[in-house]
DNA sequence: CATCCCAGCACAAAGGTTTGTGCTAAAAAT
DNA sequence: ATTTTTAGCACAAACCTTTGTGCTGGGATG
């Protein structure tokens, strides 16, 4: 069926080896007759030769591929840094096998073990992270990996990150700022390093003012779509109900949004919102979104960055911790209580 | 470094093939005893073995991986299709190399080269549309391949479309019913099918009622967002602006939207829009957007069905090719120029 | 007792590459 | 004329599987 070097070899009466050696420009270094070489590389040419790259892979232990585990493509955000990380790989030399987790950690064990028998050279993970035995495992292994998104602060390993204290200490301090003291969070996946750090942030920003903390605003459990839109619901419902919510990603301010229209409340009139994730859409919604955007760009390109000098420097090169700093973005979703106009600072960030 | 059918031959004191054929179920087939079965199985457990894809993938000229073959997974409708796809592969045993083409023609054809080295069992392309040799290519090899969102007529291979040009009439058919005759079409990539389709359901509304074809007002060449801001900055400032625009799609739409914002024009009332691809935000954006939503859900499920039925029947399954109906969801980003009033049809559809 | 059968496994090839080593013939050196 | 060098290439192993075929020893059969 398809050509191969030994059909290469027959057509030009060479050895299989040879073939081999001037196809991979080593024709200097074994001293092959330029002749040879020109004959060799036109019947290649003319017979539309394909080096097949599982031979390749399997002799050379090498598949110039790597494994990109993500909790769901179809979030904006990661969609986003997914492209930005095929495009640099690509351009290094290396194709992505993609996988979605779902957020479901025996999903995520399950891919990473399927990656690992494809033989890729090296992992990208955002993981789901409430488990981490089967990411240790590949460290021990000495595997290349690289930490996006989330993180184990216990990990010696590459990472990528925001400092997502920060970024959430800035948007509730924000509220504040702007006389709001009933404020809510709608919480991602409990127990992982994102939501562990935003909640943190908020809670800093509260206490820092003397705000009491009040458990009833916060709520919420994973980062879904579906979790913004019950628990805004459920939070428009309380005694005191909240005059702000922070939502902690893109897909809960989408339910929440939702949540909000659907009970015919406008923002930021009746209830401010400061979401995470500055999506592309955020300055042309009901109400332009005050954001905390992550440098996603940045993101994507150091994580391949990572990744490959690890994978070339066989093991000797040191692991980073990188934390990258978040940005507020002011828009209008947030209503200034001391002045009872729209967002005080009206900066408009047309993104 | 990694444990082999070899290592666990040697502990166990049987052959590479004895292992192999325990390992893939076939002891009874082979007649194999049920002690070296359970002995063989026990240490493979112990020792903590992981099959080599790549060897099994150069023995069995199958690597149960299927190249997916998109323009921008960062846009939010490729992103949702891609992450169906995902998991409909997933689940049926094959794993998904992701590559990017930015709609870029000559990236197309080299990503679609190195999944052929790299051995996929199948393809599943949304192509850019401009060339068509390179596929012709995969299927003069008969390589299993389904074409998805965009096609080519005289192609025979299995597709998955959206009837395009019914969505697009039915979008500018609504404009017209709400008095609009001047009517913009902001374009993707010309000579693309969907394009094609989309131009043609405009250019068909139009002549069905007797509106004149204005050149002027068919703008656009390409599928994103700098196309869109750029486009309508221009419509908004010609002679005699148009009181509509039909963005072709999401990318698009949000360029509109940002050009919009910044003349300081307001949705529907300075501007109305019609736009395709029906994102999750459209509901909650500055007017909730009227648009022409694809069966998104459908096309990515039936384009992985359709590939594996073809992988595994080995060239003898018919080549379908289908074309899903698209759904015009009503919102309020349309301006009814009779009643001066919302859309006459107030449906609120909240997604 | 000789023959046959069959359970139970091993051998080796094949799949397409890459690469260390070895071989041959011609040219150069002595 | 004999030895040494070197250009130019071939051989075969190795990577890890899968699989067609063949081998062996023990029990049953005649």
């Amino acid at each position: 069926m398809a050509i191969t070097l030994k059909d290469i070899a027959e057509k030009t009466n060479c050895s299989v080896s040879t073939v081999s050696r001037v196809l991979n420009n080593k024709s200097k270094e074994f001293r092959i007759s330029e002749e040879t070489e020109r004959l060799i590389i036109e019947t290649a040419r003319k017979l539309n030769y394909r080096p097949n790259e599982l031979a390749r892979g399997l002799r050379l232990k090498k598949s110039h591929t790597i494994g990109l585990v993500v909790p769901d493509i179809s979030n904006p955000f990661f969609a986003y840094v997914s492209h930005l990380i095929q495009r640099y790989a690509y351009n290094s030399g290396y194709s992505l096998i993609l996988c979605n987790t779902d957020e479901d950690i025996e999903l995520e064990i399950q891919q990473i073990e399927l990656l690992r028998r494809k033989g890729v050279d090296g992992y990208i993970i955002l993981p789901v992270g409430t488990k981490q035995e089967h990411i240790n495992e590949l460290l021990t292994h000495n595997k290349p990996l690289v930490l996006l998104d989330r993180i184990f602060h216990d990990m010696n390993t590459n990472a990528v990150v925001v400092d997502n204290r920060k970024g959430a200490y800035q948007a509730v301090k924000h509220l504040i700022d702007n006389g709001h003291k009933r404020i809510a969070i709608i919480q991602g996946l409990r127990n992982t390093s994102t939501n562990n750090a935003r909640l943190g942030g908020y809670v800093d920003a509260l206490k820092d003012n003397s705000i009491p903390i009040d458990e009833r605003l916060m709520v919420g459990n994973d980062f879904r779509k579906e979790n913004g839109y019950i628990e805004t619901k459920l939070l428009l419902k309380i005694e005191e109900p909240p005059t702000a919510i922070f939502t902690t990603s893109d897909l809960i301010t989408l339910g929440t949004l939702q949540a909000i229209a659907e009970e015919g409340k406008t923002i930021p009139k009746d209830v401010s919102i400061v979401a995470f994730d500055d999506i592309d859409y955020a300055p042309y919604l009901m109400a332009p979104l005050t954001s905390v955007r992550q440098p996603r760009d940045l993101m994507g390109q150091i994580a391949v960055k990572l990744l490959i000098d690890d994978i070339e420097s066989t093991g000797t090169s040191k692991k980073e911790k990188l934390v990258l700093d978040p940005k507020l973005i002011l828009r209008k979703s947030v209503f200034n209580l001391y002045s009872h106009k729209d967002e005080f600072s009206a900066v408009y960030s047309g993104y």
